[in-house]
DNA sequence: CTAGCTGCAAATCCTTTGCAAGAAA
DNA sequence: TTTCTTGCAAAGGATTTGCAGCTAG
């Protein structure tokens, strides 16, 4: 529902723009942590949306905790809707794709690591990292 | 000690200079892991070593297995001697320094997550993300 | 109208490469 | 001598920025 991300956009004091709605659209629908490269070249037809554009707007949604950015292996960084944000990935060494792993047995961690470092703990990156059943062949 | 380095580059086939010899000293005294050009920084007076020279030397010593290298969320790379591999980190998210965590809860994961993706699973990589005591002020 | 967005081109940051000179075996 | 290493400068890829025009409110 667009009516949706307009109140979104509007909470975060940000205009309503088509760029904005339609980055959102896709990050919504998209089962995997997206580039800002693989938005641009998704969305640049449809909405004529350029690089600099989208890094901006990926930018200012992880600011406002809309989005929420990894560092991949590959120096890309990937975006993906902030309240999907407790998940894992597993990676393929050799392709980048990634696939979700549900369950995080660390939460607990957490806290015995805040006493012993001092570290005020705000959360943790899990990958795992492997050959996908393709790039085995 | 020098000699077992050498030893090191020998075995790995690689010219016994003071680039590396100096590099490998400074990863194996390093309490964390380090840039290139924190390498670069350190060495370039003692050894005149050029940024190039040692990302080309990192970047072997990564293909003989002798540092692995962690992308940080700082987007620039990490490097630690392999023996050292399977360690995590607590990262702190105002001035990015690391400091290790001991054990990890995760090596028994993998296989299980093997059966359910059919990835081959080749390892993972942890961080937990925070603010270390002085950023905390 | 005004603040905030955008496109474009140029700049920046980290890293890699080409090439010719230099050092190890 | 032969092969591998290096320094330098230039190129590369991902991301950021300056600026002038545009658009949402």
């Amino acid at each position: 529902m667009s009516r949706m991300n307009e109140t979104l956009l509007r909470e975060s004091n940000l205009k309503i723009t088509k760029n904005r709605l339609q980055i959102l659209e896709l990050l919504q629908h998209s089962s995997a942590p997206m580039t800002a490269e693989e938005i641009y070249i998704t969305l640049r037809e449809k909405s004529n949306l350029n690089v600099s554009t989208a890094y901006r707007i990926l930018s200012v949604f992880e600011d406002k905790k809309i989005v929420i950015k990894h560092q991949g292996c590959d120096s890309k960084a990937y975006y993906q809707m902030f309240n999907e944000t407790h998940k894992h990935y597993i990676i393929c060494s050799e392709c980048n794709k990634r696939v979700d792993i549900t369950n995080c047995p660390l939460c607990e961690l957490e806290s015995k690591l805040e006493k012993e470092t001092g570290y005020q703990i705000t959360g943790h990156r899990l990958e795992f990292v492997g050959k996908c059943p393709q790039c085995q062949k």
